[in-house]
DNA sequence: TAAGGTGCTATCGTTTCGATAGCATAACGC
DNA sequence: GCGTTATGCTATCGAAACGATAGCACCTTA
């Protein structure tokens, strides 16, 4: 199985360690923006995630999850199943404008779809 | 081959059409962020670019460009190649604070590993 | 004790990716 | 003309990642 893309270390793409690098390969692998995503504002468990997911397969997920948790972003209560870190909600913030970037990309796509 | 995911249509893992699923999937391809990235501040020929990507393979380059093409994000002019398109600049911005975030995270992960 | 929840794994077929070689075109110097 | 060098891009094929299904081990609840 591929290892997590940690900063320090050769990922994917980068044999430099530059934090950035690492970033985009784990940001960059299938489902994760998208778990990210769920979670932003409530935690889930297991099934749930996978439920809005659209029921991703449970290997991918769980391997997604894996990383993510190596990755410091994410974690795993007893109660209440899987919920951003302090960390993963510090990135979750960041990628929240891109809710809005979506909403005029579709308008705009819509109005030019090539442009 | 894979239909480019563009908002109000049917994408990987969501059949809604809703905008930031489009978005969610288009970014979650391998080399789009680094792509996105790479030509943050500058236009690349495809071969600059291909170097820049640590010589990904042109068969991928060309398939994300293709598709970052088709989601009006980036163009390809006679000269100078590859840059972002007004809209994909505007992508561009939202993604530049993940720099400083990895940062951060790069810190942290080397002072406390596993928290 | 049976039912339903949890997180998670094994298997295996399909899709995507990756590495290499190469094509078609154009611009240059000679 | 010719050869060199650049451009964007494609074909092929083996390797890696993903996806669908079934099911396990554990716990709680009825």
């Amino acid at each position: 199985m591929a290892k997590t893309p940690l900063p320090g270390k050769k990922v994917r793409g980068s044999d430099t360690g530059r934090p950035i690098m690492a970033l985009l390969d784990l940001l960059g692998r299938r489902w994760c923006l998208r778990v990210l995503w769920e979670l932003r504002e409530e935690r889930l468990s297991f099934r749930a995630l996978q439920a809005r997911c659209e029921q991703v397969s449970p290997t991918v997920l769980n391997r997604r999850l894996k990383e993510l948790r190596e990755a410091g972003l994410i974690d795993l209560a007893t109660e209440g199943g899987y919920g951003l870190s302090e960390r993963g909600r510090d990135l979750s913030w960041q990628l929240m404008p891109l809710h809005r970037f979506a909403e005029t990309w579709a308008r705009d796509m819509k109005a030019a779809p090539d442009s």
